[in-house]
DNA sequence: CTGAAAGCGCTTACAG
DNA sequence: CTGAAAGCGCTTACAG
């Protein structure tokens, strides 16, 4: 009869039900106290070497996985981290989203990620969500959210947001230099002998539009070239929108030998307009994006572009939300832009 | 003083402190008990009108938000449900998390995405971390793990996985119908008038290839055509194999007038190869793709392809996952595949 | 260095 | 129809 129990209990170590084994157990298996296991999982205090060893036996014996719900209710940390994105399934911040997974979960915290839908009350909703659900701190991929309506949650919690310069009171932000992206790419194409470029415009309510049109005013200006708003044209950042303005460039008849787009996928609708307007790229027009997206490699012809590290942003987001987690200051900084001259642009014929 | 008070009192409940209001707060609030306020909360038993209107009351006068964390805790339901997907960037996948997100969320429950990098290990590893976490059920969009590892989880929780026929026991699977979709396009091509039609198959590790590829031999054999193994060349679905697929096919020397790729990734990518080998899409080869991405519609040419409705797919699957969690029997249903004939297919000059 | 105890905010049998 | 009570699985002052 003993050796049976024996048995049982012993077959119930080796395969415990799913989830089925609590710190309790473990405490029971070690002979220590609840508080001396949680205090080891958690690295609260000093605890003598025995003990700590008769635990980490019994955690391993037990496969024992502590359960974040409860840790979350008894402790105020669920060690997860929400993020909130515009929409989850850009292909922009697709890549951050990635930084952030891959960073995140190997400090043992988990994303949550909601959407904003380019909206501020869909992103105050969202931001709600998270804070419901106890997240340790708040990831924002550039929103349209105030500085103001942030503070109020860093003052509760860590925030870091990027796509802004500064994000107010107690948050930490962390900005891509698209000054100098936008500079860059019209160098570039002033480089290759254009004089008359065409700059097909981010949306303006994006800090990213205003700086990547401020880099290109400021390349030109820097050649001395005058700005020349025939030559600009308003987009959204979506597809639609460069080919929109793509075709009022070549409709305007203001003559253009280059196209700079505020972003890859304002380039790839204006590739089709022009192609659908028989200039052909880079031979009639030369055509440089801004992010690299992947798709951007394998655009006929592959686009030029400036590259965005848009994983690496994501990374940095999640070490310097890691970093105020800890109580430490964040460190994190970003690669600068990097021209990718690839095949849609070419010197200027003559 | 009493006045005082009464103000003071007053004050809290129209500002509660940022998650601070509790289920007993709105109890003493109504004059009920928690049990009640909880039973109204989750229209767990019939209550009363006049304490249900007290309670409703009370709940938006204080602004009460029930803490799903404890929630879980105690009713071992934390209203999220785990989605594993192969990478949070996948230009397929993506629009399949957004239809998740969208109905899940209409429903009170949040997905929690988390990444099997086309591992099972990794896959194992996620789905473990999802379990930690007490989901109240699992999404799988298509991974590499056996029926029968699934079947472990969905004995005690449901699990819905798409991308397999069938799911083995207690497993919701959806499909989309990959090899009529296979069909459809070769059969495009035909009714086109090509008949040297080359095929870039996908990872044949996933059913979705295989099923695709069939449907191209279907189609080959109902117009009463020979399978050419000269003109089917192996791919990974992702771009850069498409293009090296391509290459091997113009440097094979078997002719060929028409190039199926057995997703829109690979044909991007085989379209610059050909590009590259100066064989013009669509005047000297026709190029049809599968999945009809986003991006699909501003290559240039727009390319012609097999539309997969991913992102009802996603809704599907959440929507079934939300019967399953109501005890309901799952009935969702894909829509069928589609062509959508854009302009990197004509038909075969002469 | 280590326990006993209370508590996190809910849910759910158990008794009316 | 409704309460009082126990409990979910941890953490954390509080006392040694």
């Amino acid at each position: 009869m003993k050796i049976t129990t024996a048995v049982a209990r012993r077959g119930q170590a080796t395969a415990p039900q799913e989830g089925k084994v609590t710190l309790e157990h473990v405490a029971q298996e070690a002979g220590v106290s609840p508080s001396t296991v949680s205090r080891i999982l958690n690295g609260t205090a000093v605890v003598s070497d025995d003990k700590r060893a008769a635990v980490d036996a019994a955690i391993a014996r037990l496969g024992f996985v502590p359960n974040p719900v409860a840790r979350g209710l008894a402790g105020g940390r669920t060690l997860s981290v929400g993020v909130v994105t515009q929409a989850i399934d850009s292909p922009f911040y697709g890549g951050a989203l990635r930084g952030i997974e891959d960073t995140l979960s190997g400090a043992g915290y988990s994303p949550l990620f909601v959407s904003g839908h380019w909206n501020a009350a869909h992103e105050a909703r969202s931001i709600e969500t998270l804070r419901a659900r106890r997240v340790d701190g708040i990831i924002v991929l550039s929103c349209r959210l105030g500085d103001s309506a942030l503070a109020v949650h860093a003052q509760s919690l860590p925030v870091v947001v990027t796509g802004r310069g500064v994000g107010g009171a107690g948050i930490c932000a962390l900005n891509f230099d698209n000054f100098e992206g936008g500079r860059l790419a019209t160098e570039h194409l002033l480089a290759l002998g254009h004089r008359r470029i065409a700059f097909i415009a981010g949306d303006s309510r994006h800090p990213d539009a205003r700086e990547r049109q401020r880099g290109y005013r400021a390349a030109l200006q820097a050649a001395g070239l005058a700005y020349d708003p025939a030559l600009v044209v308003p987009g959204q950042f979506f597809e639609e929108s460069g080919y929109a303005a793509a075709e009022r460039l070549v409709q305007g008849g203001a003559p253009f030998t280059a196209v700079f787009a505020a972003n890859d996928q304002m380039a790839f609708g204006a590739a089709l307009a022009l192609h659908r307007h028989g200039r052909r790229v880079p031979d009639d027009v030369s055509l440089v994006g801004f992010d690299d997206l992947a798709a951007a490699r394998y655009t006929v012809p592959p686009l030029s572009t400036i590259h965005h590290p848009i994983y690496e942003l994501g990374q940095a987001a999640a070490t310097a939300m890691l970093q105020l987690l800890s109580g430490a200051t964040p460190t994190a900084a970003l690669p600068p832009p990097r021209l990718i001259a690839r095949e849609s642009s070419r010197p200027l014929p003559g």
